[in-house]
DNA sequence: GTCTATAATCAGATAGAC
DNA sequence: GTCTATCTGATTATAGAC
């Protein structure tokens, strides 16, 4: 059901993901969704939740990146078909409205990410620009394979330069 | 009008944005709102052809900047006191949603912004790196000065810095 | 042009059968 | 646990006075 949500979420934005629609694409009725999450916004926390968990994972598998911390997130970043990523991408847009625990929820990936980045040597400002450039690798993704969604992308440039220059930054190379 | 439900888009999200929080918060009556835009889609079609010539103006501007096109187009990506990127970031929210009118405005922003960052000389990994520092720049904007929204910004980095970064890249050294 | 009703529809939530 | 039916309020849109 959370999966449903988010998927409507990223591909049609808040408006688009009513209780009927996310019952309808979870395969169960209303009444039976409301049985799990008693309410919207119970809904919404629960996403938010969601995201906690997945995040505190992710924060060891980019520690212990072995191509480096830099180079995982801005990878991840733009693989719209990680669970992780949709969940994500569907919590920041809750964010954007204003929905309190999602914004809690954005915060606290984003400081974390933003701090490993560090551990890791980057100074504050390539710090600053790998978690720039990762947002907008986010936005991009959620936007290339969504059905009617502009297939913008990356154009010719594939992700591996971008995340060579991200790593060149990072190195303090610029 | 559009202002106010541009302002509403940006801060709370889409689903804040009714006709009755636009009427208010324009201080006109629904029906007088609804008198100078028919529907709920002529309005966001208003906000996206306003977008459309807003970025005709911009254009020349980040053409013509004295200080360089990306150096402009980052620090501009970063003043939400724009009467331009308050249309633009609301825009980019219905874009988000399944509005085709606002994706259009927003895919053809992107692209000029694009074309014109190769022909001051960027390379093409170099200008999708910027975009995406742009990207992110937006993101960053529209939530550092909205009522109860996160703070983060850019934390002790300064934009200048982070546009130091930018025209390292533009200019080939990283 | 702008307003106040008011209609029509949609979304969120509840009740109670199974 | 899951469903259908139903209620309540919100949201979009219309009608008609001024």
């Amino acid at each position: 059901m959370l999966d449903a949500y988010a998927a409507l979420l990223v591909e049609s934005g808040e408006r688009a993901a009513t209780l009927d629609a996310v019952a309808k694409r979870a395969e169960v009725s209303k009444g039976g969704l409301l049985y799990h999450f008693a309410s919207k916004t119970a809904l919404a926390d629960g996403l938010a939740d969601r995201l906690d968990d997945l995040v505190a994972v992710d924060i060891v598998a980019m520690k212990e990146a072995p191509e480096g911390a830099v180079s995982y997130l801005l990878r991840t970043s733009y693989q719209i078909d990680r669970e992780f990523e949709l969940i994500y991408l569907a919590t920041a847009r809750l964010a954007m409205g204003d929905h309190l625990r999602a914004r809690e929820a954005i915060d606290a990936a984003y400081a974390a990410w933003t701090s490993i980045l560090l551990e890791q040597g980057a100074s504050e400002a390539a710090a600053t620009v790998i978690m720039l450039m990762a947002d907008g690798l986010s936005l991009r993704s959620s936007v290339v394979d969504v059905p009617g969604g502009a297939a913008v992308g990356l154009g010719i440039v594939g992700i591996d330069e971008v995340i060579s220059v991200g790593r060149a930054i990072a190195s303090g190379q610029q």
